[in-house]
DNA sequence: CATGAATGAGAGTTCATTCAT
DNA sequence: GATGAATGAACTCTCATTCAT
């Protein structure tokens, strides 16, 4: 009998070959060759255990949303108030042990292809909606209805942006500086929700998905 | 008879094409052929223009950047105060003609390749630290110096959390919604400035350049 | 201006050097690599004129049917009666220029692979058809319908049957021994005609097309 | 406990996989793991009982030329005059089990790969010998030896002819239709013994083995 | 006895580049 | 100034083989 279960050994390892490999030379450079080469296995294994090169980007995408909506429903499952809420959605978003400098470019190459893979489009979907869900059903018990929805769009965006610079930057959005932006903008929001405050005079906001 | 000054007409088509099949096929998908085909040349007129793909590419960035660049410094100049300075930058950022989806999208696929090209790096590079540079300048007109830091790291987050999303979602990020995310922040931290608030205990934020 | 008009002498030096590489090494150990070294050109060259391998193959198979019937249209209408009709079909599938060793290892190897390509399938029933076509309407001059049928099945099977062994013997069907067979067979089946004969017991042959 | 005696049970299973799928797939597309698959069993097997692929598909031709010669060898054993002899190696060669429309495709297969492989070479050239050995043998009693070697010539094209055509219609030679066309050609051969008929102006046909 | 995990060579294909015209 | 024919390297994928279990 051969070997058995390797396959979720085998997975993870190129798995996170493929992160190390985009990290390190960017999607449109990342070839079956560098990955296995950078798990340490040969070239035909990635055939074996995922069918082809896609299937295998499609699964560590799959793999770094995964982690990050597990760890923010772990967060949010230990957040009493609303206010906790949000700061948990941004600590799963910032400061996890998955937010390494690498998941952060690997991400970033992905957010490149998603208009043009259907599977990426529908992983990206997923999260986008769940984000933008939990940050809504927070905003909503501390904010009228409408600067709860452009709330949860603002701070939806200056997460996107806070990655991208940390992709950028080869660094994790976990650091004092990138992480108190978010914090800084959150205490904006709510503060603003006593204020004497015409609604916006552009209405709601349009959700991009 | 050879036509004379061809140069940058067939350039600017060149480059209008590359960008055109960045936003069809992404950037892994960007191939001589099809950029040519785009253009309704042939694929040798990039080696003959460019000398080859890398450099076109990089044209391609450098032209999309210098626009943005051009515009910005236009609305400076018009602008009279350190507000409408601020709101020139986010007009430059998001509602010129050259903020079309197709340029966001090959936005978005020039930064996920921003780390692994020296060219793009030092292109990209300018762009971030002439954007600070004025925000810094004008919010330090209208803050403290420290949430003048803030606040113009703040709004270059957001300025690229607005693009990526417009990125993803095909459209302008000059539209009602997403320009209002960009108006509402910076109101909200001009409205501070009067605020009895200590300065962020995290102090000054991190730069990423 | 490149060179032109080279396709056509590209596509014959290409399906030429098919023929040679599948008589050499077998259908299924023919390869891109070895047809282009044997045409003295690129492996690349292949893609660019005919799309890919498969498209090739059938292009091979193509012409040499083509060659057949052109040249069989040619003798038949040069043939003044029936039996001058059978007997320029007979030339023309054993006695001509194309009828070489080469070719004949080719056919055989494309007849095997015809359950197995939609294409070739397509080109093996023209061929069929045509050749059973004008073998019965011959016949039919000559014998009482049921009998002219038998005929051309018997004579298209005998026509096979000599390919066949003049591919295996890697010789030209077109030699002294193997071609008088068919015009035994042909004189037997014609010489019966006056014979005060019961028509065979099982009947019309079944058709294979 | 190790099972014992499943040689010769495997080596069956693995021949019979490897015909339906050549007949499946072609010779070409004739893989050790489709074999394997079509024979419910793991890959390795099969170099476990032959050694490797091409062994395999030697052991298969073998295999179906055995039975073949076996068939022929037990009816020409039961046949008391010449006439019944030929007729014997008729039914051997189109009406036993195992000329079942899968074996005549894989037979094709091994044709076109005859020239290619010396053990498959050698395979055939027994056939061949043995059936011209035993149809000369018979005609010899019945015709003049130039006619009786013309015969047997004619009546080996023949049944290759008619197996090609079974092969490629995937059907059976053993049907009515087909093996009249043999019958027919074996009654024309013998009544020709008594015409006042020249020998053929060609001479001896030319052997090809 | 039998498996299937793992390998790596080699297949077909794509593509940036070169260059004669 | 512009073409596209031609190249060959690099890619992804397939597959026969090996071997630990």
């Amino acid at each position: 009998m051969p070997k058995v279960g390797m396959q979720p050994i085998r997975r993870r390892q190129l798995i996170d070959a493929t992160i190390r490999t985009i990290e390190a030379h960017g999607f449109a450079d990342t070839t079956i060759s560098r990955i296995s080469q950078a798990a340490g296995l040969s070239s035909g294994i990635i055939g074996h255990y995922f069918g082809g090169k896609n299937a295998l980007l499609e699964a560590t995408m799959r793999s770094v949303l995964t982690d990050l909506q597990r760890e923010m429903a772990l967060r949010l499952r230990q957040a009493q108030d609303p206010v906790s809420r949000i700061e948990a959605i941004l600590g799963a978003n910032f400061a996890t042990e998955q937010s390494t400098p690498a998941i952060c470019a690997a991400w970033l190459s992905f957010y490149a292809q998603v208009p043009h893979s259907r599977q990426l489009r529908r992983l990206h979907r997923v999260y986008v909606r769940r984000l933008r869900s939990n940050l809504q059903h927070a905003f909503t018990q501390l904010l009228p209805r409408a600067a709860a929805e452009q709330a949860a769009e603002g701070m939806s965006a200056m997460i996107d942006g806070i990655w991208v610079r940390a992709a950028l930057a080869r660094r994790s959005p976990d650091n004092a500086g990138a992480h108190a932006l978010a914090d800084d903008y959150l205490r904006m929001l709510l503060e603003h929700r006593h204020a004497d405050r015409a609604p916006s005079k552009n209405g709601r906001p349009a959700r991009i998905y």
